[in-house]
DNA sequence: CGAGCCCTTGATGCATTTCAACGAATGTGG
DNA sequence: CCACATTCGTTGAAATGCATCAAGGGCTCG
């Protein structure tokens, strides 16, 4: 149940959530056994959740491996879409005592789960650990509200070529090829459009000559600067 | 140049952003006291810029009278707004080396401009202190993925409900007539939306008889319940 | 080969933007 | 105190973007 953090992997997935220089921060070193002692790591199906909305928000995550979609469904049973989470991300910052959305593997994958008391613990004898904590949350308001901007500002069409080009980026981490492990769907309750309008979105940049379809979820950009210009109007 | 910590102004402002009991927390005479030293009272008039977009974030402002708009433009002309901050918000949370947006007052106000040195240094000594300030954060977050969930879910009409009713508790604190500091189009820049599509769903509201318009800035909430269930569809 | 799933494409209708005109409130100078 | 200009909000009509409904196409897996 417990987990090995000389593993590589995991190494990787932490340094990215905290830092490239975070084995120097004080405390590093005690936070690592203290992982080593209490924290799980866990294997999650596919379209498993790992905690759904409104469940006690005791534990967070860090995925080591496979993507997670986070989630929250409406009244009227369709769905909104808030994030899609890679290894260097994390979930659960909430300080709510209950989490507001659900979380959900779009893949077989692997989390470290972490009690919050804990890092708790942690951060009030490791002041510096903390501080980097917090500068992650920093980015995530900072990315969220990029998200929101888009959303009040964009088009259709430009959103989804926003979408693309982030996930360029936080995937095939600047590659032009890569594989999009969400359905049309997906993609569609995230950027707050219908689902055929999210697959009209695709044939219209690729008619543009813009982007590539080898299948469903293999996608090349092609002319990134031209994607960058139509993104940003 | 400095601040008087003992205004009741400055004291009910401070509260309201570090929680009630913040004058109990370890630390918290030291902060208020470097505060009064270090920290300076500033007015600014109507339509003023606190800061711009990628101005050096070098200081944090807690609003102590007065209304503050958060803004960002575009490429083109148009104008994004992100919040409205009242007494008892905080604007210059970024960990940035510079602002993402840019601050204006919609009315003459006071704000209290704390370095963020000063900040940084009163959270190393003091971590009850920072953790009040990250909780903050924290429920900031919360609220922009609230905000978030709206424009990708709802109609504008139901966004302008939303508004409203959120308007309604932090202008009025619940009461139903209320003053809007903020134009038509400041209303529309924050909700995505042309002026003419926010202009009409006032009407349509009004004419549903959820809300009455006094005059352009003075609206009563008629039938809260009723505007609830429409926000929320 | 056929079933099922997901994606694409077309046609239609509704929501929202855009363009344009009008109305209400405010301020200014005669 | 009244024309007049100015600013801001409302309303109408036309154009557009997007959602919805409906059908067809291409995978994949049995």
């Amino acid at each position: 149940m417990t987990i090995d953090t000389s593993k590589v992997s995991i190494k990787t997935s932490l340094a990215s959530c905290f830092g490239r220089n975070f084995q120097e921060l004080e405390g590093a070193n005690s936070f690592l056994e203290e992982l080593s002692k209490h924290a799980q790591e866990i294997h999650i199906n596919e379209n498993c959740y790992i905690f759904k909305e409104k469940d006690p928000s005791d534990f967070i995550y860090i995925p080591i491996s496979g993507v997670i979609m986070l989630e929250r469904s409406t009244s009227k049973g369709s769905r909104h879409v808030f994030a899609f989470l890679f290894t260097g991300n994390l979930l659960g910052l909430s300080e709510f005592s209950f989490y507001t959305f659900s979380a959900r593997a779009l893949s077989n994958g692997t989390v470290v789960k972490i009690n919050k008391q804990l890092i708790q613990s942690i951060f009030e004898r490791y002041p510096a650990i903390a501080k980097r904590f917090h500068e992650f949350t920093n980015h995530v308001l900072n990315y969220i509200l990029d998200q929101l901007f888009i959303m009040g500002q964009k088009s259709a069409h430009q959103r989804l070529a926003h979408f693309l080009l982030d996930m360029s980026n936080r995937i095939g981490h600047g590659t032009s090829k890569f594989y999009l492990p969400m359905s049309r769907q997906d993609i569609a309750d995230y950027l707050g459009m219908s689902l055929e309008t999210a697959s009209r979105g695709f044939s219209s940049l690729k008619k543009k000559g813009m982007i590539s379809i080898q299948n469903n979820y293999r996608i090349t950009i092609l002319d990134e600067e031209a994607l960058h210009h139509f993104a940003d109007d």
